[in-house]
DNA sequence: TCTTAAATGATAGTAATACTACCAATCATA
DNA sequence: TATGATTGGTAGTATTACTATCATTTAAGA
């Protein structure tokens, strides 16, 4: 897969496709190198203009502002793990085996994968860690909920939610179960490496976050 | 309860008591209040200054920054809650109706039963629910969490955790389990609110929130 | 009551942020 | 060769996130 990875985003999530151009593929390959390295807070479009040889001001061609940076990234990352499932699930007959591949895919560290496109996956993912919360949490969230800007995270939980069902069809809250797996595959992550007290998952360990995410599944839901 | 209840926060999370003074406590029921009016994103000291007929100056005499009081909000409500479970749980000696009324506690709309405090409880639920996490999603989060910042949030999560293994003592990752449950009630809470997609539970229903979080723990604990 | 220290007010100033506007230069294409 | 799209470069503005200084008020003690 990886290089022939094409995503079609909302193209609300932009002002022009960054992906279209030179310029627009390295304002958003540097972009998560630079959020990585010193957090969303910090990070604004000048030290990316430095990073990029460019200026501001053309980086304000592509986004309006930082947060719908966010969005694109997060978006993408979203895209690109819905479709990783699918393309994984697809030849699997057992709805317990499906289930677990897409608790792996959503939890498991990303290797790079994606040799010759604009971005590294592995960075991506450190950041949508931290940072994919801050997409949703703003004050303006049902206004840029209305154009869709949170289309591909609601498909991926839908589809999970679809998994639980086909895995066990009495189980309820599977759509409040799909959200807070997908949330806790994160956090935990998270917690792990900063705040280990909250978490019985150990640095470094993403594979624990995988065996946690589905000993609860598996006990969650019914046939 | 109520009116006499005074936690006693880490002193780290101010630069001088606002406890202590008249415009200390303004400054604080005030901010709640803008917090949840614009959003923490667009809060500002020198708008709460403004409403609170005093200078940014003078603000910053309290907090260092916005960051600070974040901290120090979202460490007054977890010791609050905390205190309450604590107050709550103490005769009760059912340990599964103990971890019941802890689900209670957590997710439950909170009514305003600090007649005479300097804060809404109620209004600071909201901001807990979309912007807490905003605490400890920073870059230096390291930094902050070496002098206790964190300290409430972990006592809550270990009391929760330890609730989990006196009802099922064979229960694995009763700490993870925990931390998922104490951040899975607000996220759904923010889900039905704004993303309702994502969840099962419906608009202005914390009862339902408090359901889902039942049905899941009691069935991940064992005995 | 006088004195003193603490708390607040008032004002000013700085560096950085988050943009917007404008025009010139380049580049691809018809 | 003309045209339009893309980018560069520069400038400017309002706001943010502070810090510093000094005057005034208030509270508390001798």
């Amino acid at each position: 897969m990886g290089a022939f990875v094409t995503l079609k985003i909302n193209d609300k999530l932009y002002l022009k496709d960054p992906v279209e151009t030179e310029l627009g593929r390295k304002i958003v390959g540097q972009s998560v190198v630079l959020i990585d390295k010193m957090g969303f807070e910090l990070f604004t479009f000048k030290k990316l203009a430095q990073v990029c040889d460019t200026t501001e001001a053309s980086i304000y061609r592509y986004f309006e502002n930082k947060h719908q940076l966010l969005l694109f990234l997060t978006s993408w990352y979203w895209g690109y793990i819905d479709f990783k499932i699918e393309y994984g699930i697809n030849n699997i007959r057992s709805p317990r085996q499906r289930l677990k591949l897409i608790l792996k895919i959503i939890s498991e560290q990303q290797v790079n994968d994606l040799n010759g496109t604009f971005l590294s996956l592995d960075v991506l993912q450190k950041i949508i860690v931290s940072e994919a919360t801050k997409s949703y949490l703003v004050k303006n969230v049902d206004d840029i909920n209305k154009y869709g800007a949170f289309a591909e995270y609601k498909n991926l939980c839908t589809r999970i939610s679809k998994a639980i069902q086909e895995a066990g069809p009495k189980t309820r809250y599977a759509k409040s179960i799909a959200s807070m797996l997908l949330e806790a595959a994160r956090q935990q992550q998270f917690f792990a490496e900063h705040l280990p007290g909250l978490t019985d998952i150990r640095r470094n360990r993403t594979e624990e976050t995988t065996q946690f995410l589905e000993h609860i599944v598996f006990k969650l839901i019914e046939e």
